[in-house]
Order: C-alpha cells, then sequence, then structure tokens
DNA sequence: GCTCAGCAATTGATTGATCAGCAATTGAGA
DNA sequence: TCTCAATTGCTGATCAATCAATTGCTGAGC
C-alpha cells in the first residue's frame, strides 16, 4: 500500500473515531442550546444570552454590586469585550456603572430597577426553554450525572 | 412588603435557581472546551475548530464530496457563513469546490491532499484535548450516561 | 518618598459570524 | 410548455467578539 492511501486510511479512522463524534456532539448540543435560549430571549425580551448571564449575577442579591473584571472573568469574556457589553447594557438602561470604593482603576456594575424587571420575565423564558431542551429529554437518573459530569469537566478546564 | 421587595425577592430566587446554575454550567464547559480545541488546533495546525470540523466530515472516506448546503445545516450556519469558511479554506489550500453533477445550483467540497494531511496532524491534537479534559475528567460509567444525555438533548433540539 | 512593574478599563483595527437581498437554477402545477 | 415558488450560493452591511496599544491607578521594593 502506497503513503497516500495509508494517510487516507488513518484520516478515514480518526474522522470516524466515536471520541470525535461524541465530542462533536457535546460541542453542538451546546450551541444548538445557547442559540435557541439566545433567540427567545431576544425575541421575548430584547436581551442576548450574554447580557442575561450578566444579569443572573446581579440579581442574586438587591443591590449586588460586582466589578466588570470579574464578571469577564465568570462570562470568559476579554476586558475589552465585557467593557462593551456593559456599554450596550447601560445604553438599554439595564444596568448602572460606579465607582469601587478601594480601588478607583475598578467599575463595579449593578442592575437597575428596569434590569431586575427585564430579568424576572427572561428568567420565566429562560426556565421554559431549559425545562424543555435540557432536562425534560434527560431520564431523572441521568440528570445528576450528566451535572456531575460537566462539573469535573468545568473543574479540569477552569484548574489550568 | 412593597411590590419593589416582592420583585427583589422573586429576581434573587430565579438567579440563585439550581436549573439556571445547571445550565449555566453545561454552557460554560462547552464554550471552554471549544475555546481550548481551537486554541490548540490555531496554535499548532494553524486550522480553526470550525474548519476542523468541515475536515472531519470530508475525510471519512477518500475522495468524499459534500455539498456547502449539507455542510451548513450540519454546523449550524447559514449559507453565507459556509460561503465565507469555504472561502478561507480554499484559499488555504485545504479544501477544493467542484460543480455538482446533478444540480447547477449546488457546490461539492472535498478535501485537497494537503488538506488531509492537516487534518491528520490536526486529528491527534483534537485527540489529547479530548482524552484530558473530556474523557479524563469523568469517570468511566458516566462517560456513557453522559453521551447518552447528550444525545437526547441534540434529538430534541433538531426534532422542532 | 520615588520609581516602576502590573492591573483595570477603554479605544481602534480586525475577525468571523449574522441578516437581508440578489441572481441563477430547479421542479411542480396550470 | 410556461410560470412561479423554493432553493443554492454569493455579496454588502452590521454586530459582537478578539487583540494590541493606551491611560490611569495601585502597591511593593528601595
Amino acid at each position: 500500500m502506497n503513503p497516500a492511501n495509508r494517510e487516507n486510511d488513518d484520516a478515514a479512522r480518526a474522522a470516524g473515531s466515536s471520541l470525535v463524534q461524541d465530542f462533536g456532539l457535546l460541542i453542538k448540543a451546546a450551541t444548538r442550546l445557547e442559540q435557541r435560549i439566545d433567540t427567545a430571549l431576544r425575541r421575548e425580551c430584547e436581551v442576548s444570552h450574554t447580557m442575561f448571564e450578566v444579569l443572573i449575577r446581579l440579581c442574586r442579591r438587591p443591590g449586588e454590586e460586582i466589578s466588570q473584571r470579574r464578571l469577564a472573568d465568570d462570562l470568559t469574556l476579554t476586558s475589552s469585550g465585557i467593557t462593551r457589553l456593559i456599554d450596550r447594557m447601560e445604553g438599554a438602561g439595564l444596568v448602572r456603572r460606579g465607582p469601587a470604593p478601594g480601588d478607583r482603576r475598578s467599575v463595579l456594575v449593578e442592575a437597575t430597577e428596569h434590569g431586575r424587571a427585564v430579568f424576572l420575565r427572561a428568567a420565566a423564558v429562560h426556565a421554559q426553554v431549559v425545562e424543555r431542551y435540557f432536562v425534560a429529554p434527560v431520564a431523572r437518573a441521568d440528570y445528576a450525572r450528566l451535572t456531575h459530569a460537566l462539573g469535573e469537566i468545568d473543574k479540569a478546564l477552569r484548574d489550568t
């Protein structure tokens, strides 16, 4: 067998490997899921999924203030990414920027009254989609294992 | 209790719900995982993760030809997205466009020799990352359930 | 107290996606 | 046979992210 055929063969084996398939599945499922949420949130509440993720963090406690730095780390965004995201959210009246008491480099972000109201509506939409496409398709017993497994993956990723 | 406090309360409960947390975990884990793969592939093989996904499909069989339409559906890209992706891949010498025998609207895409060689190297990098961050963190027994669950999610998404 | 390495946020340029709209092609029904 | 809706791929405009460079501020070492 000549080298070119050998290469084609190896390539076919690699392309068909179940590891490759399974991994593709994870990425594809997550991407579609996020797209679904994003579309629903934009249509019904005029917020992107990313903005929703920011609001989750700002609405955990009334009056909660979080620095842009921390938000960026949390959402896996760069500092410039978070600057522009908060720009848009501020423009939409969802959040407010304020100075950080101990450090004048840092900017604290806080949800406005309007931001909280939008979050409340968005959370209902979010719950609907998640229930339908994430919880329902997974049998009860599998659910716990799934989330545990995802936690382990995430830990492995964060730790490096 | 006045209405504003009630709203804050509801918002806090929604933000803290474990459904919201778990879902966030899935998205975050998948996003980070993809980012990791993408970075590794770009650094070591000068291909994006999306290009890699195209190559997987083109390298399953030697001489395999797939229409742009089918690739777009498979990768959840729009038709313009796939056009530009294939433009770049063609520019990099990874794939070749050709006419579709039965339908003159359609364009068939095929991997070049160089594309196959790059895919082979990329598959090794891919396997390393997947092994480390996807397989290893998940205990043996959990692995099958995880993939099964993901399959169910994906099916639910595709069916609508 | 002074300096200087390092961090937070912002801005400009670039990348890679989307959407809307277009031309060419197809195929099914009047 | 002709017409017309649907489909494929392409192009221009826009959006949201990245990187790189810049500004302002902090804090540790001398």
